[in-house]
DNA sequence: GTGAAAGCGCTAACAG
DNA sequence: CTGTTAGCGCTTTCAC
């Protein structure tokens, strides 16, 4: 193995074919002008000889690598990886590669990834955290490349994407209402992630202001603890449960079935983040709103190609929209 | 904002010392000789302009980029994030950046990215799955740069590295005879899993061959149905359960507590894996084999980097010890 | 129509 | 000790 047969060059294109390097370029990237003959011979061949040009040759020309980095905190994977795909989707047909840089926290880890990118000549770079309030352990503010935000705290006057979790909150309480359910409760992460505040402040919105909000962590223990609250010997006794993770949607709907009530005959349930693996779980399946992490992505991916190429693209804080992921935990029929 | 600087060059630096760029590069790269004044005069103004050296111009000289490619079709992350958190543990320090590609079980999308890389000059590719009895949908055969597969089937002359599930799995049933269990039983997923043989073979090899195996799926679900067939009116009652996987230990866990059977008191349950998102929320907190996947990543780092410097390493398959992770499922006390 | 030559940013011989 | 020169693989003027 690894009998590596040598690269083929566009000098032995050019000298089997017969002509200068000059005119093989022209040939294979359809500039200049030729004969159709010369120029088909050249494609022919370097097809025959499986050539490939050398990307780093082009990109020391161009000035541009066709390659972005990804720096990520998060390293779950859970917000990370959906977001890669959708950047890798928007990006592979244009042949560009994503670097992807776990830095844990480590500031000084942080920058000597930044610095290895930098110097690897990335197109731009796209950042991205597992908190929508909180900005990754590093300066970018000097950096000589186009950087775009998504799900992270940036500055303000950075191209930011988030999701709007706002929207996305109204979806699920209005599910609940249009499924007749009156009292409704929110059980949710601490007070202080600003998630929690939007996905709360939505919920308030629309289930008024009298609707018991339980802000605690973002656990399936929690989910747990909250249901002994609200259905306690005088407590609000709630008919449908809107959470704040998928997690506490969980918890919540253990400990309702060991209490004995029905999901969703009784209650309702909704979750938020749609994460596969605890939504798919969920006995019953957890109805739960979806991030679009993936479209988050692919956008983040259109825009930093936009940056790289010098187009102008309005700074601020886009957010794009959530969707309502129907399983069989609130009831009623699936929609989508 | 994006008002990019210029980056600084050799030649910048080099004029501004008075000197010419082959000094200058010489006198940063500590190599060639010149009086101490002259090098130190060249160090510091390099750093104080913020010199970087463009990567892709010492790359093409070198024949070396610093860039290796992970090639994965496990979309979740479940194994190639860890997998890649080693990688880069130990490559970052040598200024290696990795290209994470993420080719979703298509043939044609992977070629597509091995290509990209390889136009890109990776010095390596590193494969990585998450079955490791069943290839990525390319053939690598004819790849010009090293290859390293890493929990994923490889064609035999490889260099390959997996996690040695069986030794795993005779730890965890080693713990549950130390802990005094006798009528042990396993749960695990699908027959036609490699994963799934190993570890059931050296759970027969502890366990004796009449302890019963259930075969099945790798979920909660069929968690919770084995337990049912395990303690059915004249089922084995078994005294400590060892499943093939988290999620089948979480549906063991809960299912035997909706019995009212005691877990660790009664049951000890030990899960293979060691997702902390699953392990972690388990009631009580799972202990899992971890297969050290971060330690197989450093490893994999580590042979790419020797391959690409063309060491000759030994091919064939490396198994990676596993560990078990203590937490309260299986009683005793905590070792680690 | 085609090719010679310059050059992207850097390193490595080889002169001086 | 330092600078000149030749390239890494490619694209792109600009002559011929």
């Amino acid at each position: 193995m690894a009998v590596s047969t040598e690269r083929i060059r566009l000098t032995d294109v050019a000298r089997l074919a017969g002509v200068s390097v000059a005119t093989a370029s022209k040939a294979l990237n359809g500039t200049g002008r030729m004969t159709l003959e010369t120029r088909q011979k050249v494609k022919r061949l370097a097809d025959e000889l499986g050539f490939r040009p050398n990307a780093m040759a082009r990109a020391m020309i161009s000035q541009r690598s066709f390659t972005v980095g990804l720096l990520t905190n998060d390293t779950y994977g859970r917000f990370s990886l959906p977001l890669m795909a959708g950047i890798t989707e928007a990006l592979a047909d244009e042949g560009v590669s994503v670097f992807l840089c776990g830095i844990e926290d480590d500031a000084e880890m942080a920058r000597r990834h930044v610095d290895a990118m930098l110097d690897k000549q990335v197109d731009g770079v796209i950042c991205t955290g597992k908190r929508i309030d909180k900005a990754l352990p590093v300066d970018l503010s000097d950096l000589s490349v186009p950087i775009v935000y998504a799900y992270t705290k940036a500055p303000e006057d950075a191209v930011t994407l988030v999701s709007d979790d706002a929207q996305g909150a109204r979806e699920a309480v209005r599910r609940l209402i249009e499924l007749g359910r009156s009292k409704l409760a929110h059980v949710t992460g601490p007070e202080k992630f600003a998630a929690a505040q939007e996905r709360a402040g939505a919920f308030a919105e629309l289930a008024g202001d009298d609707a018991p909000i339980l802000y605690g962590e973002w656990s399936e223990d929690w989910g747990h603890r909250a249901v002994a609250e609200l259905f306690a010997e005088n407590g609000p006794q709630p008919d449908g449960i809107f959470c704040g993770n998928d997690q506490i949607a969980r918890g919540v709907i253990d400990a309702l079935r060991e209490r004995g009530i029905g999901v969703p005959e009784t209650v309702s349930v909704i979750g938020f983040d749609n994460w596969e693996i605890v939504a798919g779980a969920t006995r019953p399946p957890l109805t739960s709103v979806d991030m679009n992490l993936r479209e988050l992505g692919r956008e983040a991916g259109r825009l930093i190609m936009a940056l790289s190429e010098g187009k102008a693209i309005e700074p601020g804080l886009r957010r794009m929209p959530c969707q309502l992921v129907v399983r069989s935990s609130c009831g009623g029929g699936r929609t989508n």
